[in-house]
DNA sequence: CTTGTATATATCAGTCAGATATATATCTTC
DNA sequence: GAAGATATATATCTGACTGATATATACAAG
């Protein structure tokens, strides 16, 4: 009899890629929970999302596993506040993560789902959800022209270099869903010209 | 002494997209979990995605909620075949569920978390990086491009008319990827210019 | 005759989101 | 000035979802 293997005997490590957000964070220096939480929440969430159910776990595993180190602040009243701050093997860890491949993760698009259905529903349902999407588009666009503006003159062009380019690529996403809500609104307003006229 | 209130009274359910998606495909005829995941794969894998090991467990859970009846085709050889197929409650639960307002859920885009970290790594890693991700916009410009043709013939473009749609809306997402990469490339060729003339 | 691909269902570990719990300080509004 | 909302701060739990793996067979290519 041959013994079962292993399960996961040693297959490719399942990426965190929460693990690597947080080292990626704590080398701009030290920082709590909740500091990269409000940090994600204010700064990267037009492209990124951290939960705090998962971040307080992630950040034990990483002091465990030595990537971080914690000091903690006796909080007057408030909870005790850890501060973490990143190791030298986690500044390792973190500069070969960024070096391997960009790994693509399918996507999940919920306003596409609904369109593909929309065989199922009269059109001006999906009409509804494309104009609702689209206004959501249009104050996107506003809000993150306004902060690539911000971030792109003299003052600050230097440091934030790397966030601009974030926005800008969303910006770039935004405009092309938006012109895209358009061309579907016109089919639709064809579509229903049609059919109420046969 | 006031009793602790039962975790999660009343709060809104969990939405399950993939029991969703997996009505919206049986309202188009009865399929076993393998011609659900075949179907996403072949046909919509480009805003969509769904995994076998959470096919089965929701189809399950579908069956036993009345929302989907199951007929059993005795496998040849091959394990024995489930066909699925919609029933009018169902139909009514997704009738329902495309009329509620779309959930946008928040990205987690890789290659823009490894841009925003740039800075810890030499500018051609990055490049390097932009040009990978660029090369596969490119290619996906054309597999959709030559999809979005065929679904536009005469013949079938009745029917594909929503497939088209959503076809259309990655077309239009990718081509703004691309030109954010070259945007992008143009930049780190200037920033590296800069260092080595330095 | 072995390797790869297709058919078909099923389970498991691990990632992650969102809700909830707890406890306090501060700011806002009637 | 009391009530209520918002911010600080950590922690836990349920459930959604992915990707790998397991099991078994058939058929085609080399």
């Amino acid at each position: 009899m041959i013994p079962a293997p292993p399960r996961r005997a040693n297959s490719r490590e399942k990426a965190s890629r929460t693990q690597y957000a947080i080292l990626g964070l704590l080398a701009g220096g030290p920082r709590s929970g909740y500091d990269i939480k409000k940090e994600v929440a204010e700064r990267i969430s037009h492209f990124w999302n951290e939960s705090l159910g998962h971040l307080y776990p992630v950040l034990s595993r990483l002091l465990k596993g030595g990537l971080v180190t914690r000091t903690s602040e006796p909080g007057d009243g408030r909870p005790t506040r850890h501060l973490y701050a990143i190791t030298d093997e986690g500044r390792q860890q973190l500069d070969s993560w960024l070096r391997e491949p960009v790994v693509a993760t399918p996507p999940r698009l919920e306003i596409l789902l609904k369109t593909y259905f929309g065989a199922h529903l009269e059109p001006a349902v999906l009409t509804a959800h494309i104009e609702t999407y689209r206004a959501e588009r249009a104050r996107q666009i506003a809000m993150l022209e306004s902060v690539h503006a911000m971030l792109s003159e003299a003052a600050t062009a230097e440091d934030a270099r790397y966030l601009r380019l974030t926005v800008r690529a969303r910006v770039l996403a935004a405009r092309a869903a938006l012109a895209w809500c358009d061309e579907v609104l016109t089919e639709q307003r064809d579509l229903i010209r049609e059919q109420t006229s046969e």
